[in-house]
DNA sequence: GCCAACGTTGGC
DNA sequence: GCCAACGTTGGC
């Protein structure tokens, strides 16, 4: 089993969204990033863990954990000439997006904050406190991971 | 709202 | 294949 971070601004879609989604969950659609894309298509699998990251907000950080309940198929919102996400080079012989499903597990009391995170010696191999850094899909460690998680306040 | 960082596009 | 122009991300 492999662990997450996946952003989302939580005006567009945030972890209440998920959660309001119930045990069906939600496509994580709308990724354009090759980077990001390599990883939802080949990496990710059901069963994998994610840490939910709200971005361009008061104050980003992780917000809660989602699972992966279905690995990655063609992203539907490529194809659709009304999608925000649309990609009119993407086929459906050849679909060039993918997305997992994914279901809400868990909210935190509180936002682990990037801030908070920058400041964590044990952190800074993570890509998400690298400056620069605009992936909104990468690998978390399970150190990270259980490290992360020992900061989740009961 | 600003802007640095970085990815993509397209002319050559 | 280079690289300038442009678009997007996301912290602040």
């Amino acid at each position: 089993m492999s662990y997450w971070l996946f952003k989302s601004e939580p005006d567009t879609f945030g972890i209440d969204d998920l959660k309001a989604r119930g045990k069906k969950g939600e496509p994580w659609d709308g990724v354009r990033n090759y980077q990001a894309r390599n990883m939802l298509r080949d990496d990710v699998k059901k069963g994998d863990l994610i840490f939910f990251y709200h971005s361009n907000t008061k104050v980003p950080g992780i917000v809660g954990v989602a699972e992966v309940i279905k690995d990655a198929f063609p992203d539907p919102t490529q194809f659709d000439p009304e999608a925000k996400y649309y990609d009119p080079k993407s086929s459906q012989d050849n679909p060039r997006w993918f997305c997992p499903q994914v279901r809400f597990k868990s909210k935190f009391k509180s936002t682990i904050s990037l801030d908070e995170l920058k400041q964590i010696p044990a952190l800074q191999d993570m890509a998400l406190v690298r400056k620069g850094n605009r992936l909104s899909v990468m690998p978390v460690s399970e150190d990270q991971w259980h490290f992360i998680m020992g900061m989740v306040q009961e």
